[in-house]
DNA sequence: TATTGTTATACTCTATAACTATA
DNA sequence: TATAGTTATAGAGTATAACAATA
């Protein structure tokens, strides 16, 4: 079966959720990025400060390997998140080389947001299905992200997939 | 029930679909992205060459309007399939401004590999599901894609969702 | 000597706007 | 005048390597 030059053929569901994933995890992404304009807020930033909420003081070279991002990056992030006063970097009295990281007050009020956020973002992401369904599609995608060792609390970000 | 300071807490898949298909879908993108590099090829270049071999002849503005990119990034994304031999520019001689994009015969060899590569990414990305899972995560992803008026064509590219 | 954080630098990607040639 | 393609330029994001302070 043929189909005309003008006409792209059509591929059922199943062997293209490559290229679904793909699509869709993009949308979702962007989605989410717009949503957290709101709060002057980048995604890059949501690792960093849940990060730090869950292991308040650690430093900046134990969240640089945490999240898999080189230390010279760190420093550039928290400076942004320092400036809109939502974290703290205080010298460590034991080892004055290192920074210790906190939550500002700001940046607690900023989390309780950010977890409105993703419920509002998610709601509207999954709209189209049902309760039943939105389980059944969280299982699957779990079993893919564990099948290919992805961390639950780490976003890999996009770096090699631009275009 | 509270969590210690340093122990995330649980959340079932269902109340993480967003975070999920955005994680997955960047793996998904990122090891499609290593997978082509094989054939000297980039993301940004499969959509350009899909509508090239869909629509021979079209004009870098018309691809430009499809691809919802800006006209002077084709002229950078067709010099590059150029120099590799993959498309070929011509003037059109009924309007002289234009220039008709046609696949090369190297262009034509690349296409049938990203065909093979893109089954073998599928294969592997979902190797851990059944068929009939497979289906099922399909036919899911296709109604939020359709629910968000994703275009089945089109890779909208991650261009807000940097970090 | 080794490590933490920082800065300097360079490179990539991309969008905007000015430019040219054709219509 | 308007349009197709191109080029020049500038900005964002990021990695690498050199550096100062501290251990």
């Amino acid at each position: 079966m043929e189909t005309t030059a003008h006409e792209a053929p059509f591929r059922p569901p199943a062997d293209r959720v490559g290229f679904l994933l793909s699509q869709v995890g993009a949308f979702a992404s962007t989605r989410f990025a717009e949503r957290l304009a709101e709060l002057d807020v980048q995604p890059s930033d949501v690792g960093l400060l849940r990060m730090i909420a869950v292991e308040p003081g650690l430093s900046q070279q134990s969240l640089a390997r945490k999240l898999g991002v080189v230390p010279s990056r760190v420093v550039a992030l928290v400076d942004a998140l320092e400036r809109k006063e939502l974290v703290t970097r205080t010298r460590s009295t034991t080892d004055r080389r290192t920074h210790e990281l906190h939550l500002a007050d700001r940046g607690r009020d900023v989390m309780a947001q950010m977890r409105r956020i993703g419920r509002e973002h998610e709601d509207d992401l999954v709209a189209e299905l049902s309760q039943e369904e939105r389980q059944t599609l969280g299982r699957l995608l779990a079993r893919i992200a564990a099948a290919h060792e992805l961390d639950p609390e780490v976003h890999p970000g996009y770096r090699a997939s631009r275009g």
